[in-house]
DNA sequence: ATGTATGCAAAACATTTGCACCTGG
DNA sequence: CCAGGTGCAAATGTTTTGCATACAT
């Protein structure tokens, strides 16, 4: 119940479009949504936010470092709360199932990579589009 | 002056507006375009297409294989030629210049993770966001 | 009180589509 | 000639913005 708390944490103020948007990332099943998947959830909870709300507050959390926005190759942003571990993901092509997965060998090979052109690694973005194994 | 050749052999019948198209992406100094870029590089060689040849042109490109489409974070996305040999793409945050790499190591990781999981890599989306290494 | 946040509607983009007309083989 | 391709304008889907009103501190 500190969502309050954890806003003003990160300078903002505590409103009530923020603190429902923010348990909803919290609470929901899935854990990437689209503002849209945000928007109805808040619709369904009985709230009365409109899109652009949804958006300038993810925009806003995402600035402030409390959500990750992913941008996967389907024309729309998918947003997920950042829990402090980084990883990266991978998106059946079959199901549309979201997977997580951390490895560090490819993160160093990748700050290795960024090194070796004169560079220094800022951020990545790493999707792995799979199909289920046949058996 | 074979662009009509290439053209059929991936069964597009030999247009006006699809050759002018592959020969830009042939020959401008960008390995990178936009529609937009690729719309504009048309109308200053004094050709008159519309946007929706260009994308309508450029996606029947990526479907014969003759292009591939990146998305980077940018909202829009960018056309390369396909030259036959993968590569990933690092984008420069400074000046926005995109570098390509090639890393077998990182390839045969992603499909040892795929497997793991029970998945099988059909495709994949690397894209390092580096800053220019300070002296 | 007062500066910030919100809701709504309209704008801004990137991309796609419907349709009458044109063109390559 | 005729199926397929193109141009234009209008539709689409996502995200942003302007502005008058409402709210947190």
């Amino acid at each position: 119940m500190s969502e309050a708390q954890d806003l003003k944490k990160v300078g903002l103020k505590a409103t009530l479009p923020r603190i429902r948007i923010l348990e909803i990332l919290e609470n929901s099943r899935l854990r990437h949504m689209s503002a849209e998947d945000v928007y109805k959830s808040l619709l369904d909870s009985g709230e009365d936010v409109g899109m652009a709300t949804v958006y300038r507050v993810l925009t806003q959390f995402e600035a402030a470092g409390l959500v990750i926005r992913q941008h996967f190759d389907s024309g729309h942003s998918v947003f997920e709360l950042n829990r402090g571990v980084h990883h990266d993901h991978m998106v059946c092509l079959k199901t549309g199932r979201v997977i997580e997965f951390e490895n560090e060998a490819i993160e160093a090979l990748q700050r290795k990579i960024a090194e070796e052109h004169g560079y220094v690694l800022e951020d990545h973005s790493l999707v792995l589009y799979v199909r289920p194994k046949e058996k």
